[in-house]
DNA sequence: GCGCAAAAAGTTATCGATAACATACACCCC
DNA sequence: GGGGTGTATGTTATCGATAACTTTTTGCGC
């Protein structure tokens, strides 16, 4: 590639630091200076830098700038178990605003509440040296965190709070949840739970809410009468049948407890559909707050999560490093 | 650093080819050739490579990968309008398994709507060399368009399709959807048809289906009554509130287009506050098939978007190449 | 006009992996 | 056993930007 006349070809190829360089008289040391908006250098090689690097059209080579300095790297992964929940969209939308704000650039991640398909998304991500990464929940294999450890990468786990972090947490507590609902209940005069979940025990924080609601009933004296535990993951459909199945097994309860407002949503569209009075004949108790459950005809109960705040302060705690 | 005693000290800060190469006792290449996977080495040569390369808990440096040969980056970028859609979730989604399995990196961007907003996070992206991108929509500002272009990165446009893409186009025509549903109503009896949008002229999608829309309605002989566009965003309250803003100015309308299911089903909520009979006293049109549409009481008339679809074909289309 | 500090600029080495090219050796056929 | 065909391997140059260091120039006080 012979390249004479650099000035005569506007947008060339890709120029590159020495193009620029070459064009405006200076050395490349220099225009990176400029273009990094350091200090040591006079305002008209500035001007004359960044009129040639527009004119050449110049475009930054990340790859090369996080490779030389190991520094600059300015991605941040995050992963979390779903990307088709309305929740986590909102939880990506707080990291992706704080983050592009910053200039970061954000790697997406999803593991269906796998620890081992997370372990391989970080391995992938670890290998593009990351200024940060976000996890999700508490539960990591132990091959995660031996990666993210030798790497000496930032970590913030959001979601579920934990007292033992990687690095650093930011969410809240999932048992507490489900505990606190269960008071809430049992103030409100319930005296027959049922629970209504997905996934088994792949969804480690679902589990969670439901031992510390369980737990709470216990301490109150009424027991979680029966659970229903599908292998589905928790949407409509599921939270529909399942409150089928375990009304059928116990006709008197007289309050569920949802995985999540999908889940409850579902429910409330099977009581509607056999003339059960909710909340008078049976309370219906979702988690997550969303947005749609305020506005359907029946209020449903739930818990309210400050997601996009979650995102935010995650990529503010990373970037805080 | 000193690195003697290479083979004693298991998980060192770092190891790179060199290590492996020294400890195994052969050539960085030849190493690099083995844990790519290529040929041209011995199977005694491959395990020895392999098990040294894991007991330095090595993991490869995809920056210097990428830079050193400009072929082998793994990183794609998608841009959609706004991350906290549902919709958007399930695309995300689809492209997320579809170039996950492949091995590739999935870095995401929002853009409001805003043509500025996307070639800002264009030109970031560009600047990683990604081996592709995706953009959400037609509509693109000339200097995205010449990024994508002078960097020759391979593009996806998906969700609406157009007819002159910068490179690739997967998805279906807004225009025809509003006309379709335009037809579909007037068959169905509905004659004094208004219409519910938000974000006015930034959402060139939702404009494409209302202008769809009308024209049908228009070519039909019962053209489009009224429309209310609300400058928020296409939420639930939105459409509640709209709903009543237009009913206030057009009590007489049969049947009411929202911009999206949301919105929809905020007007849904409305109609149901005040005793309006849903289809009976007025149709609710909703448009992206949410999956809780279809466990409403009443049922919302919709259009189904394949989105997850969407998401792995322009996946595939991207890796084609 | 000298000397010295600060500002402006240039030089060199480097990051880790890979492409492209070069070498060494085994094997086999005529 | 000469020469060809592979297979297994090693060497060298390279990608673009940056850190760390060095050199040149400018400005200014005396």
């Amino acid at each position: 590639m012979t390249q004479d006349t650099p000035t005569l070809t506007p947008p060339r190829a890709k120029a590159n630091l020495e193009d620029i360089a070459r064009a405006s008289g200076v050395s490349k040391m220099t225009v990176s200076r400029v273009l990094r908006g350091g200090s040591g250098f006079s305002d008209e090689t500035r001007d004359r830098v960044i009129q040639m690097a527009e004119r050449l059209g110049y475009v930054p080579n990340r790859l090369a700038a996080a490779f030389g300095s190991d520094q600059a790297s300015t991605l941040v992964g995050i992963c979390v178990p779903r990307l088709t929940s309305g929740l986590f969209g909102h939880v990506l939308d707080g990291v992706d605003r704080a983050l592009t704000r910053l200039g970061y650039q954000v790697m997406i991640g999803s593991n269906n509440h796998s620890t081992d398909e997370e372990e391989a998304w970080v391995r992938q991500v670890v290998s593009w040296r990351p200024a940060g990464v976000i996890l999700s929940g508490r539960n990591h294999s132990a091959g995660t965190v031996d990666l993210l450890r030798n790497a000496a990468i930032p970590v913030v786990e959001i979601w579920d709070l934990t007292t033992s972090p990687i690095d650093m947490s930011v969410g809240f507590s999932h048992y507490d949840c489900g505990a606190e609902m269960g008071q809430f209940l049992i103030r409100h005069g319930r005296r027959r739970a049922g629970f209504i979940g997905a996934l088994r025990r792949a969804d480690v924080m679902g589990q969670a809410r439901l031992d510390g609601f369980a737990a709470a009933l216990a301490r109150a004296g009424h027991p979680l009468i029966d659970r229903e535990v599908l292998h589905d993951s928790p949407g409509f459909y599921p939270g529909y049948y399942g409150l089928e199945t375990l009304l059928a097994r116990q006709p008197d309860l007289d309050v569920v407890y949802f995985h999540n407002d999908e889940m409850a949503i579902g429910g409330l569209a099977y009581c509607q559909s056999r003339g059960i009075r909710v909340p008078e004949d049976l309370g219906i108790v979702g988690w997550g707050g969303m947005e749609a459950a305020s506005v359907l005809p029946r209020r449903l109960t739930t818990t309210v999560v400050p997601t996009t705040a979650i995102g935010k302060a995650a990529a503010e705690a990373l970037v805080a490093r």
